[in-house]
DNA sequence: ATCCCGAGGG
DNA sequence: CCCTCTGGAT
């Protein structure tokens, strides 16, 4: 396992290499951020960007979204994976924003409050608070835990949950919502699921996972 | 542990 | 063709 000092220390590099990281997703309300994230499960963010265009337009506030049918928001979802579940979550979830009287411009604040809703969960969760309110949380996605993984920061068996916990035990409380961004960019651009790019990584240093993957010898 | 499930990339 | 994508609910 990396000491807590060197993870650190491969964070501050991963800043480097992405020091504009930020949240992908379009919206202009907290309740379309809320949306795009609940479509953006194992999605990639450009695909629902794509398909929000249109959803967003036809159906822009918590009471449009209530009031559509299921089959009408449907057509503008199709184009994402598990669109019917999604779908089918987010008409519940504007009804019950609806009830308990949030607008378009206010979310509930709370962790636990905004997992009632379906569709939303740990990772949606501390997303949208994270991204409307800055509230400190650390959303652990595939890229989270794959480099944290990589970096034998947790253990391969490890769950998103212990990733999560072991995660805010390192990084500073002020620098959680952001390095959840950087390690996402580092991610998403750099250490990729399939062909990541361990022959120019700055990390490999820190990296039992990539010292052996060049020590097997990578055929590009 | 398993299901949901389309687009894009390699 | 197969793998992956800011997971969640059962």
């Amino acid at each position: 396992m990396i000491s807590k000092q060197k993870f650190l220390e491969a964070l501050e590099i991963i800043n480097e290499m992405f020091p504009d990281a930020h949240g992908e997703l379009n919206w202009n309300t907290p309740f379309q951020l809320l949306v795009a994230t609940i479509l953006s499960a194992q999605a990639t963010d450009k695909g629902v960007n794509k398909a929000t265009v249109a959803l967003f337009e036809h159906f822009p506030t918590v009471t449009s979204m209530a009031n559509a049918e299921i089959v009408e928001i449907e057509q503008f979802t199709k184009t994402i994976g598990l669109y019917h579940n999604k779908s089918k979550s987010l008409k519940k979830t504007a009804e019950m924003l609806l009830e308990w009287g949030y607008s378009n411009n206010e979310l509930p604040k709370d962790k636990k409050e905004l997992q009632l809703l379906p569709g939303v969960g740990r990772k949606t969760a501390n997303v949208v608070l994270g991204e409307v309110y800055g509230i400190p949380g650390i959303a652990v996605d595939t890229h989270v835990e794959r480099v944290s993984k990589r970096l034998s920061l947790v253990k391969q068996e490890a769950s998103v949950i212990e990733v999560e916990e072991k995660l805010m035990k390192v990084i500073p409380e002020d620098k959680w919502v952001s390095s959840h961004h950087h390690l996402i960019f580092f991610g998403r651009y750099h250490c990729t699921a399939k062909n990541p790019k361990c022959n120019f990584c700055p990390l490999i240093v820190y990296c039992n996972f990539g010292q052996a993957r060049m020590k097997e010898g990578i055929h590009v």
